[in-house]
DNA sequence: AGCACGCCGACT
DNA sequence: GTCGGCGTGCTC
């Protein structure tokens, strides 16, 4: 028997089927060991045929079976080819996101890598290297800084017969290190059911009698959406079939975990990036063979390996996770929809703030809506105030905080409750300037500034994460007078311990979470009412539930306001929802304070007044008027590479073709435009790109020329195409 | 990706 | 001559 192998190698080069001979009865989706080249590696099967063009001499023999079960199910074989025609992804790269990472590199060993680092003194290291090996050198020298490195990125910059010849040197040392995953916590408790309102009961009833349709629930904070999710998936599992559910990252708490564990026992499966590789592997094990009926996730559980599916819930549908912006880029929601046809299964988007997409097009009658306003127990939403800073200033307050915030914080303390206070910006400072000749700290690889971190006295990088020696004096003149920029959520906690030297305070941002036991921990001693105020930023705003928080203080409601990204009111709008939505929860009135420079702007308006669809009539205008999406759609291809001339090349001679496309499609394209990138450079890499928005009937069509283009191209410049991207920087 | 092969410059 | 770096091309 022939059998047609995709080798898991990701390679464009050699991302096509190899013919393989092989005794019969291996079934399509099995993996197996093949020789290819000079070595043995892994490939997946991916059909089968009687005959093959190849001589019995060329034909080489399949090694053996890795597992003994098909580990890629028909299905996810339609979807790679949906994925591979819409996104024009390698094939490997779809396979490798159907199964657990872990899987691959010869069963469910600990994941390693290899490193490599300097054995011996840079300068005599450069003594021994020929004139003539200048790869060797400009290894020798990052490695110096670095420390040590990737063989794969070193393999990939210099090639490998400069890292293979200095190891055979002795120059250097490889070495394989070990990259750990955290276990998560034993389930105890029982299940608590609630009494449904009419409104959730009317919800459920809806998605259970068109079971084919997609639908977007509206639902407040705090309106029970969760309960909606957990008692529709009751119902489709009580049928026998399965359930997919899909959460951001960041809310996928213990707390949440512990609801559905207790409501599903043994029929749920986790998938987050807290478990470990074993457990990663036993999870989607369960899923494949039948014993867990309900995954939940984040994003790559849309690839959950499960048949018969009744159900696919989005919970936070707006969160800009679902859309994934590194290789392989994809879009969750397109995936999810695939398989909704595919199962002929429901799918419902869940959210507070729904994305202005997914509210159009349920007005527009593309999918259903179903809306609940009120939280559960006719609990008050809180009260949001706007507090005028520019008025606080004028009035010589100097302070980061406005006189209400410090009286409501105060209330709160005494009376024994907690606060959340929101500020979008970590570390201790956003900048360092001296006020004499105007130097400001800036990242060498980066086109940033540092951003100053007091704790570990040092200026980080906030894109590449180096790290460099804070200053007393100012490299470059001398002066002292060194002032910082703006505050961060470091600062805050520093300044709030000064005004409240008896109250506790806790952080939780990128920096306090590295740790998946941090992260963890925080949000357990604020549950447990061990510290009464909460500092941090975006992570704070997601799910959990704090019954005793009354205040939620948003320090700078205007700071993600004035980005050059057609999102940022959506964005302002949805973070200060959410954030609200923090507040109040139980019994106790819920206040809300939000700081901003510009208390007119109607995002903050409609926000304040939790008037989402005041927010959505206004907003659509604007986007219907100036031709953004909805309304049209937005392809950006980005350029990067180490040689700037490389990238100006490539982008201008791609530059030329779309306008050629352009040409002949007139009608369709709203805008055109080659520049830098906002982030003109980041970890050494120029970047540049190429902007378009198209008329989105016939947008699939051209995006596929563009794809077209894009794909020629040298190799020393990194080409990606986006279709309307989350990040425009 | 990773390996072999073969060209070509530099050193004994 | 010949050692070794580095580019090129191929893998059923």
């Amino acid at each position: 028997m022939v059998y047609k192998v995709i080798v898991d190698i990701s390679n464009s080069e050699v991302d096509r089927v190899f013919d393989y001979s092989g005794s019969d009865g291996i079934e399509i989706g099995t993996r197996v060991y093949v020789p290819f080249g000079s070595r043995v590696i892994e490939g997946f099967v991916v059909d089968k045929a009687e005959t093959t063009t190849y001589t019995k001499k060329e034909l080489k023999q399949i090694i053996g079976v890795i597992d003994n079960y098909p580990v890629i199910l028909p299905e996810m074989f339609k979807l790679c080819k949906y994925m591979q025609s819409k996104y024009h992804l390698r094939m490997v790269d779809c396979l490798r996101l159907f199964l657990p990472s872990q899987m691959r590199k010869s069963k469910i060993k600990a994941l390693t890598k290899k490193s490599a680092r300097l054995v011996v003194e840079k300068q005599e290291a450069l003594k021994v290297i020929r004139g003539k090996a200048i790869n060797q050198r400009k290894i020798i020298e990052q490695l110096d800084i670095d420390g040590e490195l990737l063989v794969e990125s070193l393999n990939s910059l210099y090639g490998n017969s400069a890292v293979k010849t200095l190891c055979k040197k002795g120059i250097i040392e490889i070495f394989e290190i070990n990259i750990n995953r955290r276990p998560y916590g034993t389930v105890d408790g029982v299940d608590e059911t609630h009494q449904m309102t009419d409104k959730q009961n009317e919800c459920i009833d809806n998605i259970l009698k068109d079971r084919e349709d997609i639908f977007l629930l509206h639902g407040v904070t705090g309106s029970g959406k969760t309960e909606v999710y957990m008692a529709v998936i009751k119902k489709i599992v009580s049928e026998g079939k399965t359930a997919i559910m899909l959460v951001p990252e960041i809310s996928l708490t213990p707390n949440m975990m512990r609801l559905f564990r207790n409501r599903f026992g043994e029929s749920v499966a986790l998938l987050h990036s807290g478990l470990s590789a074993g457990e990663r592997y036993d999870e989607w094990r369960r899923l494949r063979d039948g014993s867990a009926k309900i995954a939940i996730g984040a994003r790559s559980a849309i690839f959950a390996p499960l048949v018969n599916i009744g159900i696919i819930i989005i919970d936070e549908e707006h969160d800009g996770s679902y859309q994934s912006d590194n290789n392989p880029r994809y879009n969750t929601f397109d995936i999810a929809n695939f398989r909704r046809e595919q199962n002929e299964c429901g799918l419902v988007l869940g959210s507070a703030t729904p994305s202005l997409d997914s509210y159009y097009s349920a007005l527009q009658g593309k999918i259903k809506l179903l809306t609940m306003s009120e939280r559960i127990n006719q609990k008050p939403m809180p009260k949001v105030e706007l507090v005028d800073m520019t008025d606080e200033r004028l009035r010589g307050n100097k302070g980061f905080l406005s006189n209400r915030l410090i009286e409501e914080l105060q209330k709160t303390i005494t009376e024994g409750n907690q606060a959340i206070l929101f500020l979008n910006r970590r570390g201790y400072s956003s900048f360092v300037i001296c006020s004499k000749c105007g130097y400001v700290a800036k990242c060498t690889d980066c086109d940033v500034s540092l951003y100053y971190h007091k704790d570990e006295n040092v200026l980080k990088c906030h894109y590449c994460g180096k790290k460099y020696r804070m200053f007393d004096l100012c490299p470059n003149c001398k002066s002292e007078y060194i002032r910082q920029g703006k505050i961060g959520t470091e600062q805050v906690v520093a300044l709030l311990n000064k005004m409240f030297p008896q109250v506790n305070i806790l952080r939780m941002d990128y920096d306090t979470t590295q740790t998946k036991e941090s992260h963890v921990k925080i949000l357990k001693d604020f549950g447990d009412r061990k510290a009464q105020i909460l500092v941090g930023t975006q992570m704070v705003t997601k799910g959990h539930d704090f019954p005793y928080v009354t205040l939620v203080g948003i320090l700078e409601g205007d700071q993600s306001l004035y980005l050059s990204d057609y999102r940022s009111s959506e964005r302002t709008f949805q973070l200060i929802t959410q954030v609200s939505g923090r507040c109040g929860r139980k019994d106790l009135i819920g206040n809300v304070i939000m700081q901003t420079y510009t208390p007119g702007h109607f995002a903050l308006k409609y926000a304040a007044a939790q008037d989402y669809v005041g927010f959505y009539k206004r907003e659509i205008n604007i986007r219907e008027a100036t031709k953004f999406p909805p309304f049209c759609t937005i392809v950006r291809i980005l350029y990067s590479g180490l040689d700037s001339e490389k990238c100006i090349d490539c982008i201008n001679s791609q530059y030329a073709l779309i306008q050629e496309l352009r040409e002949n499609e007139k009608d369709e394209f709203v805008f055109l435009q080659k520049m830098r990138s906002p982030m003109a450079r980041i970890e050494n890499k120029f970047r540049f790109q190429i902007l378009m928005r198209l008329e989105s009937e016939r947008a699939d069509a051209i995006i596929s020329k563009v794809f077209d283009i894009a794909q020629e191209h040298n190799k020393t410049v990194s080409v990606f195409v986006e279709i309307n991207p989350q990040n425009m920087s």
